[in-house]
DNA sequence: GGGCTTGTTTGATCTGACGCAAACTGGGAG
DNA sequence: CTCCCAGTTTGCGTCAGATCAAACAAGCCC
């Protein structure tokens, strides 16, 4: 893995508890790929190759139902490994990761995880703590599928979206990538035109602004509000 | 760990690729706990003491929210290892474990946990499997939530709990502990009038014979149909 | 810059499932 | 054996949100 700055990549979660030279060791073995806008990581069934840490740009995962349909599972910022089913006793991926931005990830065969690991006891236990969080995440958001209706789901997808990928601008904190009507539907469980009405709703009452693609968050507050009470 | 017959542990999934010595050290650690139907293993946001390997019973995982209202998060089955919230990062559980019946569980003190992985890897690594193939249910149930109606997400959950706590008998596959249409609502979202609605239905097309805290399966493959089928 | 594609808005209608209410029943406690 | 309670069944009215349908707009390509 030549010219790139490790300091970044040291002060990742992943590398936490890595000494420098094991850091060196583990770097040797990656490559970085750029993934223009729209190009496909891996996809759902294709046999488990590599796993990935991103650098640089955006990333949507999702599953796609027997019929069609499609969910999006998670977004990738920044510094977050994924792919890693392999390590999870997967030979194949469960879902299909996407570039929604041009972007840049650091890439290792699967093959080399056990050796890695075994040299590297962090990462098992960095992984261990990964993968927790996110079933975290996920349990969160099935108790949330379970008991919210769909306008405060919506609330709470946003304020997770602008807290991972928020970028401060002067109409608000901004999502700072591509993100349809239909993104956002597949993220709550419901449908394009629901989140439009819902989101027309919000424009109208000053809580958010928002365009083609384009989703800014003028109020957090007030939203945050709309998202945690029982029925305002 | 006194008297405990190391021969069942040892076949654990958490222990593949532990050797006996180690496997004796590990022990050594535990104590076992009897807990009786109904009485409480941990709680929510109590500080996560300890982490557990159930032996024998059964035990119903469940959030609740700030409201009140609870979201089963999965039933755990003999030799399943449960309340990992340490090793995952978190100081405190982010569920509650009760018994549904009288139950038999090994417990480490949570702080042993660190020492146990540096000293046998294994356990690392069984554990990033153990903890990966939850958050692969985790998401199938959130793609079920997402894309399914409810009649679709009771069967799964029925086929699923027949999957994982089956007992044969006469009248079908027999859900091994008590559960009420409660219960099965609080697992699928929705509201114990709809489950026994269609539980009633299917008991009369001869798919499912269930009374006060009991479902058994009398024909899995139509349930499975069923539940499989865009609209069947 | 004109046309086309892709995403968005908004209206009208329909319905699955919820909420409420009330009756019913199995099985344990005394 | 009977009472009682927790769990279950079932009917009915209602509504959040899906579905269907159509017009509309922002970029992008040529």
């Amino acid at each position: 893995m030549p010219n790139l700055d490790k300091s970044l990549v040291a002060d990742l979660p992943m590398f936490a508890g890595v000494e420098p030279d094991d850091l060196n060791d583990i770097l040797r073995e990656a490559q970085s790929i750029r993934y223009q806008k729209g190009a496909s990581v891996f996809q759902q069934d294709e046999e488990a190759h590599s796993f990935f840490i991103l650098l640089h740009g955006h990333l949507r995962v999702m599953k796609v139902t027997p019929d069609g349909q499609q969910v999006v599972v998670r977004y990738v910022t920044p510094g977050e490994i994924f792919g890693i089913a392999m390590a999870m006793g997967r030979g194949t991926y469960p879902a299909t990761a996407l570039a929604v931005v041009d972007s840049l990830a650091l890439v290792w065969p699967s093959a080399a995880w056990p050796r890695l690991v075994a040299k590297h006891p962090s990462l098992a236990v960095n992984t261990i703590q990964t993968v927790g969080s996110r079933l975290q995440d996920a349990h969160t958001r099935v108790v949330e599928m379970s008991t919210e209706q769909v306008e405060r789901r919506v609330a709470h997808a946003l304020l997770r979206l602008a807290k991972q990928a928020g970028r401060k601008g002067e109409d608000g904190i901004r999502i700072d990538f591509p993100i349809s009507r239909q993104d956002v539907a597949e993220m709550t469980g419901t449908t394009l035109h629901t989140v439009s009405r819902i989101l027309s709703a919000w424009e109208d009452q000053g809580l958010v602004e928002s365009g083609r693609q384009r989703i800014s968050i003028r109020d957090p507050h007030k939203l945050f509000i709309l998202a945690e009470r029982p029925s305002g």
